[in-house]
Parts: C-alpha cells; sequence; structure tokens
RNA sequence: GGCGUGGUAGCCAAACGGUUAGGCAGCGGUCUGCAAAAUCGCAAAAAUCGGUUCGACUCCGAUCCACGCCUCCA
C-alpha cells in the first residue's frame, strides 16, 4: 500500500515525499482571508484546496495543526471602514462572520487558529525590531520601517525572480520616495492622516503593521520559526510568500517553510476571478440561484489544485446530476436485498482494491481526478452487484464503509444522508394505490398517481422487487 | 521586457513512450404498460509544423493561441 504522501513543492519546482519536521505531525500555514468584503467563489478555491490538503494529511494519519490567518487591517480595509462609517473591528466582524458561515456551507474542516492581524500587533513589532537590530530593516524620511532586499542575497528564491531583470519603472509610486531601493518593502507603516483612528504606538511612532510582516509573525507564533507547510493562492508567491521569507529567515537564521504549495487560479470566461476585475460570483450569489455548497464543493474538487479551473454554470449543472446520482445509488445500497447468494468476501476484497487506488492517487500530489475515477469504479462495480440481485446487508457493508471513507476526503458524498430518511404515510398509501391500479391495468389511473405523488414532492420507481419512492 | 503555466473528444478532466482513464451530455440494446433508475454496448481526442524512435497525446525544437506573476489580489 502507498503510504508516502508526495507534494509539488513551489521551492524545488518538483514532487517531493512529504517528511515533516516531527514524525506523524504536520503544521500547515495559509493565507486566510482579507476581511473587507465578502470572499468570491475564486478565493473559495484555494481554501478548498487547502481543506482537501488537511484531509488527505489526516486521510494519511497526520496529526494536522492548521493555522488561517484574517488580515483585518490593510489599506482597504480602512478605506471601506470610512467609507461605511463603522470602526474597523465593527466593519470587519461582519465580514469574518459571512467566512465562518461559508466554510460551514462548503463543509470545509475548520482550522486550529484563526488568528486575527489586530491582535498580534505586539508579536509583529518585536519582528520588525529583530530585523532593525539584524541590520535588515531601516527607517525611511516617511518613519516607515522597510525592509533592505539588499542586505537578503537569497531574496526571490521562490518565485525565480531575479531583480536585474523586473521591469524598471513600474513599481514606482509616488509615495515611495522615501525607499533606499525601489524594491525594498514596508514592515511598518507610519500613520497619516487618511489613516483616521487605525494606529498602533510603536517604537518607531504610531502606525500598522505592513502585509507581509502579519503573516510571518502570526505563523511563527502559532507553528514555530520553521514549519512544514505554507500554501496560498499563486499570485501569493510574490510578492507575499518571497517576502514572507526574506523577513522570517532574516529574523531567525532557519528556513521559514519546508513545503510550499500554490493553488492555481479559478478562472470565468477565461480571466482570472478576482475583487478587482469584478467578474466575481460569490457564495452567496449561487446560493440565491438555487445551486448549494455541496454542488459547489464538487466543482471546486474537480481539477487538480494546479491546474486553472474554468467556472461555468454548466459544470455545476453537471455536478448537480452527479450527486443526484450518488444520492441514489446510496439509498439503494443501503435498501440492499438479495435474491441469489451474497458474497461479503468479494465485496471486502472490492473496497480494498478501491482503498489502494484511492491512496496512491492521492498520495501523488493529491491527484483528485484519479481518485474520483476510483470512486465511480467502485460505483459501478456495486450497481452491478445490486443489479444482479447479490447485495445484502453483510456484503454491502464494506462497500458502505468504503464510501464513508472516501468521503472523509471528498466531504460531500453524504453517504448516508438518504438512510433514515422517513417518507410520510400518505405517500406510501399513493404508491400502493398506483401499484394496485397497475395490476389491474387501469394506466391512466396509474399515472394519476404517480402525477400526485410528484406533487408532493416524490418519484416512483418501479423495480422488480415492488415500488420504490424518493425525494424529488 | 523578464519569469512561468497551459492548449486532450460536445463540455469538464487524468495518466502514460506501445495496452478502455473517469464524469456529464449523446446514440443503441436490456428492463418497463409508459416512465424513472440501473445495466451492457457504441461513438468521439490530443493547436500547428518538424525532429528523435521500431513506435509519440506522452520526449526535443519551432510556430500560433490562451492565461498568470512582475502592482492590492486565493
Amino acid at each position: 500500500m502507498t503510504n508516502e504522501l508526495t507534494f509539488f513543492n513551489t521551492m524545488s519546482r518538483r514532487n517531493e515525499p512529504f517528511v515533516p519536521l516531527v514524525a506523524g505531525k504536520a503544521g500547515l500555514y495559509t493565507c486566510g482571508p482579507t476581511v473587507y468584503n465578502f470572499a468570491h467563489i475564486g478565493n473559495f478555491r484555494a481554501y478548498m484546496f487547502e481543506d482537501l490538503l488537511c484531509r488527505v494529511l489526516r486521510y494519511f494519519d497526520f496529526d494536522v495543526t492548521q493555522i488561517m490567518n484574517l488580515t483585518d487591517v490593510d489599506d482597504k480595509t480602512i478605506r471601506d471602514s470610512q467609507k461605511a462609517a463603522l470602526p474597523l473591528k465593527e466593519f470587519t466582524a461582519k465580514y469574518i462572520k459571512a467566512f465562518f458561515e461559508d466554510l460551514k456551507t462548503l463543509n470545509i474542516v475548520p482550522a486550529a487558529q484563526y488568528p486575527a492581524a489586530t491582535e498580534h500587533i505586539p508579536e509583529m513589532i518585536a519582528l520588525v525590531q529583530a530585523l532593525i537590530d539584524r541590520g535588515y530593516a531601516y527607517q525611511a524620511e516617511d518613519k516607515s520601517i522597510y525592509f533592505s532586499i539588499d542586505k537578503f542575497p537569497e531574496y526571490g528564491k521562490l518565485a525565480h525572480i531575479d531583480r536585474e531583470n523586473q521591469r524598471a519603472g513600474v513599481r514606482v509610486k509616488t509615495d515611495e520616495y522615501a525607499k533606499d531601493s525601489v524594491a525594498d518593502f514596508a514592515l511598518w507603516k507610519a500613520w497619516d492622516v487618511g489613516d483616521g483612528d487605525v494606529k498602533w504606538d510603536s517604537p518607531w511612532g504610531p502606525g500598522r503593521p505592513g502585509w507581509h510582516v502579519e503573516c510571518s509573525a502570526m505563523s511563527m507564533k502559532y507553528l514555530g520559526k520553521t514549519f512544514d507547510l505554507h500554501t496560498g493562492g499563486i499570485d501569493n508567491m510574490f510578492p507575499h510568500h518571497e517576502d514572507e521569507i526574506a523577513q522570517s529567515e532574516a529574523a531567525n537564521g532557519c528556513t521559514y517553510v519546508r513545503y510550499w504549495l500554490h493553488c492555481a487560479h479559478l478562472m470565468v470566461n477565461g480571466e482570472k476571478m478576482s475583487k478587482s476585475l469584478g467578474n466575481f460570483f460569490t457564495l452567496r450569489d449561487l446560493l440565491s440561484k438555487g445551486y448549494t455548497g455541496r454542488e459547489l464543493r464538487w466543482v471546486l474538487l474537480g481539477a487538480h489544485y494546479r491546474k486553472k479551473l474554468n467556472f461555468t454554470f454548466d459544470a455545476l449543472e453537471a455536478g448537480r446530476e452527479t450527486l443526484r446520482k450518488f444520492d441514489d445509488f446510496f439509498r439503494r445500497l443501503h435498501a440492499a436485498e438479495s435474491t441469489q447468494p451474497a458474497k461479503p468476501e468479494e465485496t471486502r476484497q472490492l473496497a480494498q482494491d478501491a482503498e489502494a487506488g484511492f491512496r496512491a492517487a492521492l498520495a501523488d500530489d493529491l491527484n483528485v481526478s484519479e481518485a474520483l475515477a476510483v470512486l465511480f469504479g467502485l460505483q459501478r462495480d456495486t450497481n452491478k452487484l445490486l443489479e444482479a440481485g447479490s447485495l445484502d446487508a453483510a456484503a454491502a457493508a464494506p462497500l458502505l464503509e468504503q464510501f464513508r471513507q472516501f468521503d472523509r476526503v471528498f466531504g460531500c458524498l453524504e453517504v448516508d444522508a438518504g438512510k433514515s430518511e422517513a417518507v410520510p404515510a400518505e405517500v406510501i398509501a399513493l404508491a400502493e394505490a398506483r401499484q394496485a391500479a397497475r395490476k389491474a391495468k387501469d394506466f391512466a389511473k396509474a399515472d394519476a398517481c404517480r402525477d400526485q405523488l410528484k406533487a408532493a414532492g416524490y418519484v416512483v420507481e418501479d423495480t422488480p422487487g415492488g415500488f420504490r419512492v424518493k425525494p424529488l
């Protein structure tokens, strides 16, 4: 059985066996949302990928500690809270609440902690001070503190950025005159009038932390100076993650992160979905169109995380159909009755083989497509047995259990959801009336009964053993 | 300009130097009063042009196209 997980490490640009710092444990840091608005489904592609990663790590018996930060102070958050005439905290609280609701709707397993930037200012100040003490940072004329990239020769090792070849000129903004070098980035932003009452005291005067320093300070606090995995969207690779590495390694003198995993974008009409382009859907948009979190979850799970995924409503519809078939399938499997000798040893073997294929697929840098092929393969084999009438409860049990195992990773099969569904007595009565009419060859009446059932929200299906009623 | 990714059947999407990926949709058979579900089967592919090879969707090169990062961004 394959038990060796491999991940594509952005740092080395190749697949590497995952060997954690501490055997059996995995520490993971995830760049979370900036809470000035509702997250869109492109954002959720990244959170879904991270959920998949954590679920797979757990499937392989790792004890996972996931930390996801909340960026609750930055230029846009300040700007929009001022527009809304609300204190920063009150403004972000609304979107933090919405974010957690959305995670739940998508059945994303919660992280261990969700540290907020504004709750960790002392840690950030300490980190900036360490960088100043070690000669990596300086205060400019505008009172802000900057990281001096020239002092960190390894700068660019993650993104493979060669500073010589960067386009000259484009990065210069009018307010950056104070920096020693254009590429230097802010660790601490000095307060200015536009920030209103958003400010914290520091040894360098009032201000607020720079974006990159937030993640470094919080990840170190919860996971240590060196930790296993850091994830995020590919657009965070540069400059955000590159800057995190520079700050953290300069301050600590040791490797910051051992495995970097980056998720590709969700596209819509061939362009990346983003707030700045305005071409996005929020989860709430989809819910209001009648789609479910489960259906979106299925769609987002459908492509490998390092490949761009084009979002379409067709895909959502196809996903809905697939899930419907699964619901029906599990209902039939729960009700399995044999007309021939059942063979539990055969189904146990089927389950075992599927398990092996499933693990091998996921171990290969989270190849969900192949894992899904295994899932569908087992479904097909199971259907054949059901069709042949050679499954009873005992023979079905190992199969059901295997699907439950699969769902620890997929999180949307709902294997047991239809099991205990109570069908109202009047619906049963109606179905029985239809059955009687059919026997009497009164098909007009039988069809009328079926229409009535449909109106009540049920479908009736005729099987060799009798009828079967299920919700529409 | 620099760095990078990708172009697979109607749609979505994998693996792999030679053997059916898979899903949705479609077509035909079985089952059914009709349906539905299921099942069996079928069809359909590799942007273009070269090269390497006994053999290439898979390796190499060129071309075209799309997309991303270099600026807040999952």
